[in-house]
RNA sequence: GGAUCCGUGGCUCAGUGGUAGAGCGCUUCGUUCACAUCGAAGAAGUCGAAGGUUCAAUUCCUUCCGGAUCCACCA
C-alpha cells in the first residue's frame, strides 16, 4: 500500500486513489455542491475557510452515504476587483494600464492571475477540500465565454437588452460605470449653497434653490418645485436664468421634489444625478455636463474647463457672487466606490441594459421551490425581484468576457446598437459582409460584462450549458449551494433569474446562508483594516481538523459573529485538546487491549446497553443535523458524546470489566471515527488505519446507523 | 426613509413553550497503570426593558432601548 507516514499527507493519498471524483456514469444517485468562485484577488480568508470547510464536510457525509458526489470548485475572475488590485500591483513597479496597452497587459493580467490561483490551491490543500479538481472551472474559460455568448445572444434575440444613454454611476478612478450595489455611502461635512435664480424678465423674483454640487449649476436645465409650492407655483411656464451661462431654463412642478428639504426647489441637472435624470425624461429636457468621465470640468464651464471638481466648485461660488444667498453646513451622505473610495459621479454614459422586469416575474413563480436556510431569506429575495431595476452589464474594462457585439466601421462608426443597424452579435470577428456597404471591417464593442453576467450563469455554465450535456442532466439542479448575505442579490438572486430564465428549472434546491465573520468590533475583515486571520496561520499552530472545527461551531446559519485571533487560538485549542483525547482514546483500546479480551459480545451488560442507546442517538443526531445543515450541532453532538458519555463515564466504567467490555469499545469507536469524518477528516482517517491497517479509505466505509431498540442486544463480533 | 438580524454567566457563542448550556477564563483539589494538550469538585446569568397571549415564556406577539447589516434618487 502507498499510506502515509504523517497524518497530513492523506490528502495527496486521497487525490492519487480518485476518492473525491463524481462519475457521471455511476449509477449511484447524484449529490451536487456548487463551490462560490472566490474573486481571484488576493488570499483566501477566514471566512472563505469556513465557507469552504462546510461544502467538505457535506460532500463527505453525502461519499459515506453512498451518493455519487460532486463538489465542483471554481474560481471567478472579478472585473473590478481584479483589475484595481493588478492595477495596483502595476503601479508598484511603475507601470500602468496606458504604459503597457491592451495585449501586453492582458497577457500579464493572466500570469498575475497565476499567481493568486496557485495560492487559493495551496489553502484548498491545507484544509482539505474534496473537491473533483478535474471539473474546476474559471469564469473566462472558453466554454463560459460560449455559455456566456449564448446568455447575450438569447437575451438579445428575445429583446431583454437595449444600449442607451443612460444615467450611470460612475467611478471617475476606475474609468468605469458601476452598479448601485458596488457603491458606498460615507459621512461627509459639507456645505449646502442656497442659490437665487432670477425669473426671466423680472429682475427682482428669485427662485432659491439648495444644493451641495454647485459646480453642476453650468448643466443644469430647468427648476422644479413640488406641486403646490406656495411661493413659487406663480412662477411655472416661466422661466428662470442660469446664474452662471445666463441660458433660460424652465420652472416645471414634480411630485418628487422633496416638500421638507431645502426650499421645495430643485436644481434640475440630468447630466449629473439620477433623480434629476429620471425628471429630465419625463419632461424632455436635455443633458448637458458640466464634470466630464475623468472627474474634470467640461468646456461648457469655460474657463474652469480642465479644473478637477474641488477646485471648480470653490471658483463657482465665487462667480456665483451674491447670487449665493447663503451656506449652511451639510452632513449628508455621499456615495463612493465601495473598492477605491472615490467619490462616485452620476454621469450620461452609453451603456448596455438587461431588461429585467420579465426575467424577474418568471422567477418569482418558482421561488418557493427553494429551500432557504434561513427561511426568511425567500421573502427578502422576492420582495427585491418585485421592484427590479434593469441591470447595467456593461464595464468599461479590460478584464472580463468582452461584449460580443460588431459595429460595421463604415456604416456605423458611432456605434449605434439596435436591428436594423450595422451590427452582428457574434463571438468571434463575423466572416459575414455588412448589409449595407458589403464590406467586412468589424470592430467589436470595447467594454465587457459586468462579472455578476458570467457569475449569474454559474450553476449552468460549470455544466456545460448551453450544451446538452450528461453532467447537466445529472447534476442539476444543484442539490446544494451557499455563500454570504452581502451577495445574496448580486449574485443568488441572478443566479436564480437566469437559471428559471433559461432552464424553467431552480438552479438549486436547499440554499444556504451562513454568517460573515468579523473581527471583535463587529467590522468586516478587510485587507484595509489589517485585522485579517489567516487560514493558513492557525492550521501550522494547531492543524487543520482542530482549525476546521472551530470554523463549523461558528457556522449557525445566518448569524454573523465576531471573532479575533485570541478568540480563535481558543477554539482551536479545545478542538486540538480534543484531537488529543481522541488518539488518547485510541490508546486505551487498542494499544493497551487485553490479551485475554473477548472477541465477540452480545452488549447485554447494562453499561454496554447504556452507552450504545447513548450512540444511536448521536448517529440520529448528527446524521439529522447534517441533513439540516446544522454543522454546529453535529460538532457538539460529537464532542459531547466523545469526551464526556464515552471517555469520562464509559471508558472509566470499562476498567473494571475490561475484557468483557472491549467489543463495545471497538464498535463505539470506530463508529465514532466514521461520524467524524465529515468534520475531522485527516484525524478520523488517521486512526482509521492504525485500527484497520488493511482497510481502504474511510471515504470509502458507510455511514452508521443506529441500531434500532428492537435489534438490542446484538452481537457484535471484533 | 424602508427591510432584516442580534442583545443569554467575565469573554465568544449555542439552545429551548415547562427546574438555563458549551468553550475559554476563574476557585479548590488531584501527577493510581489512555490522556496534566488531563481528571474531580465548584463559583458565576431575575436569558436587554415593559406589556400581552398561555396553566406555563428566555423561547410566541406588540412596543421601547441598545448594537449591527442590507436596501433607498433626499438635491
Amino acid at each position: 500500500m502507498d499510506k502515509p507516514t504523517a497524518e497530513k499527507d492523506w490528502y495527496n493519498y486521497w487525490l492519487r486513489h480518485k476518492l473525491f471524483a463524481a462519475d457521471p456514469n455511476s449509477a449511484k444517485k447524484p449529490y451536487s455542491i456548487l463551490m462560490p468562485p472566490p474573486n481571484v484577488n488576493g488570499e483566501l480568508h477566514l471566512g472563505h475557510a469556513m465557507q469552504q470547510s462546510i461544502m467538505d464536510a457535506l460532500a463527505r457525509f453525502k461519499r459515506m452515504q453512498g451518493f455519487d458526489v460532486l463538489l465542483l470548485p471554481g474560481v471567478d475572475h472579478a472585473g473590478i476587483i481584479f483589475e484595481s488590485t493588478f492595477n495596483k500591483e502595476l503601479a508598484k513597479k511603475g507601470l500602468s494600464k496606458q504604459k503597457l496597452g491592451h495585449e501586453e497587459w492582458l497577457k500579464q493580467a493572466w500570469q498575475f492571475k497565476e499567481e493568486v490561483y496557485h495560492s487559493f490551491h495551496q489553502t484548498w490543500d491545507f484544509l482539505g477540500i474534496s473537491a473533483d479538481w478535474d471539473k474546476e472551472v474559471f469564469t473566462l474559460d472558453p466554454p463560459v465565454q460560449k455559455a456566456v455568448f449564448e446568455e447575450f445572444k438569447s437575451f438579445w434575440e428575445q429583446d431583454l437588452l437595449y444600449k442607451g444613454a443612460y444615467i450611470v454611476q460612475w467611478c471617475p478612478k476606475d474609468g468605469t460605470a458601476i452598479e448601485d450595489v458596488e457603491m458606498e455611502y460615507e459621512q461627509k461635512k459639507e456645505k449646502l449653497y442656497f442659490v437665487k435664480y432670477q425669473i426671466s424678465d423680472q429682475p427682482t423674483e428669485f427662485i432659491t434653490v439648495a444644493t451641495a454640487r454647485p459646480e453642476t449649476i453650468f448643466a443644469d436645465v430647468a427648476i422644479a418645485v413640488y406641486p403646490n409650492h406656495p411661493q413659487y407655483k406663480k412662477y411655472l411656464g416661466q422661466k428662470a436664468i442660469n446664474p452662471l451661462t445666463g441660458n433660460e431654463i424652465p420652472i416645471i412642478e414634480d411630485k418628487r421634489v422633496q416638500e421638507d428639504f431645502g426650499t421645495g426647489a430643485l436644481k434640475i441637472t440630468p447630466g449629473h444625478d439620477p433623480l434629476d435624470f429620471a425628471i429630465g425624461q419625463d419632461n424632455n429636457l436635455p443633458i448637458l455636463h458640466a464634470v466630464d468621465k475623468t472627474g474634470r470640468m467640461t468646456e461648457l464651464t469655460e474657463d474652469l474647463s480642465g479644473l478637477k471638481i474641488e477646485e471648480a466648485r470653490q471658483l463657482t461660488i465665487q462667480k456665483l457672487g451674491p447670487a449665493v444667498e447663503k451656506v449652511e453646513d451639510y452632513t449628508h451622505a455621499v456615495p463612493v466606490c465601495e473598492r477605491c473610495k472615490t467619490v462616485i459621479e452620476p454621469l450620461i454614459s452609453e451603456e448596455w441594459f438587461v431588461k429585467m422586469q420579465p426575467i424577474a416575474q418568471k422567477a418569482l413563480s418558482k421561488l418557493s421551490q427553494i429551500n432557504f436556510l434561513p427561511k426568511n431569506y425567500q421573502k427578502i429575495l422576492a420582495t427585491w425581484m418585485k421592484e427590479i431595476h434593469d441591470w447595467s452589464i456593461s464595464r468599461n474594462l479590460w478584464w472580463g468576457h468582452r461584449i460580443p457585439v460588431w459595429y460595421c466601421q463604415t456604416c456605423n462608426p458611432t456605434h449605434q446598437v439596435g436591428k436594423d443597424k450595422d451590427m452582428v452579435v457574434a463571438l468571434s470577428t463575423p466572416e459575414q459582409t455588412c448589409q449595407t456597404c458589403g464590406q467586412t471591417v468589424w470592430v467589436q464593442e470595447e467594454a465587457v460584462l459586468d462579472t455578476w453576467f458570467s457569475s449569474g450563469l454559474w450553476p449552468l455554465a460549470t455544466l456545460g450549458w448551453p450544451e446538452k450535456t450528461q453532467q447537466l442532466s445529472k447534476y442539476f439542479p444543484w442539490d446544494f449551494e451557499l455563500t454570504a448575505p452581502e451577495i445574496k442579490y448580486l449574485w443568488i438572486a441572478r443566479q436564480i433569474m437566469i437559471a428559471i430564465w433559461f432552464t424553467e428549472q431552480i438552479p438549486f434546491k436547499n440554499m444556504f446562508f451562513h454568517g460573515t465573520l468579523r473581527d471583535i468590533h463587529g467590522q468586516k475583515f478587510s485587507k484595509s483594516l489589517g485585522n485579517g486571520i489567516s487560514p493558513y496561520n492557525l492550521v501550522q499552530k494547531w492543524d487543520v481538523d482542530p482549525t476546521r472545527m472551530a470554523l463549523f461551531s461558528y457556522s449557525a446559519p445566518g448569524r454573523d459573529a465576531r471573532t479575533s485571533q485570541q478568540l480563535m487560538d481558543e477554539r482551536c485549542k479545545n478542538y486540538r485538546n480534543f484531537a488529543t483525547k481522541l488518539k488518547n482514546i485510541y490508546r486505551f483500546i487498542y494499544e493497551l487491549k487485553p490479551a485475554e479480551a473477548l472477541f465477540e459480545s452480545d452488549f447485554s451488560h447494562d453499561e454496554d446497553i447504556e452507552i450504545i442507546q447513548h450512540l444511536n442517538g448521536l448517529i440520529d443526531q448528527v446524521t439529522n443535523h447534517l441533513e439540516n445543515y446544522q454543522l454546529h450541532l453535529a460538532t457538539e453532538s460529537l464532542y459531547d458524546f466523545i469526551w464526556h458519555k464515552l471517555a469520562d463515564s464509559y471508558l472509566e466504567l470499562s476498567k473494571k470489566r475490561r475484557t468483557d467490555a472491549q467489543p463495545c469499545l471497538e464498535y463505539i469507536f470506530t463508529t465514532c471515527l466514521k461520524l467524524l469524518h465529515p468534520f475531522m477528516p485527516f484525524t478520523s482517517e488517521d486512526l482509521w488505519h492504525q485500527v484497520y491497517p488493511q482497510a481502504k479509505s474511510i471515504i470509502q466505509e458507510d455511514w452508521p446507523e443506529s441500531l434500532k431498540q428492537e435489534n438490542l442486544p446484538f452481537t457484535h463480533k471484533i
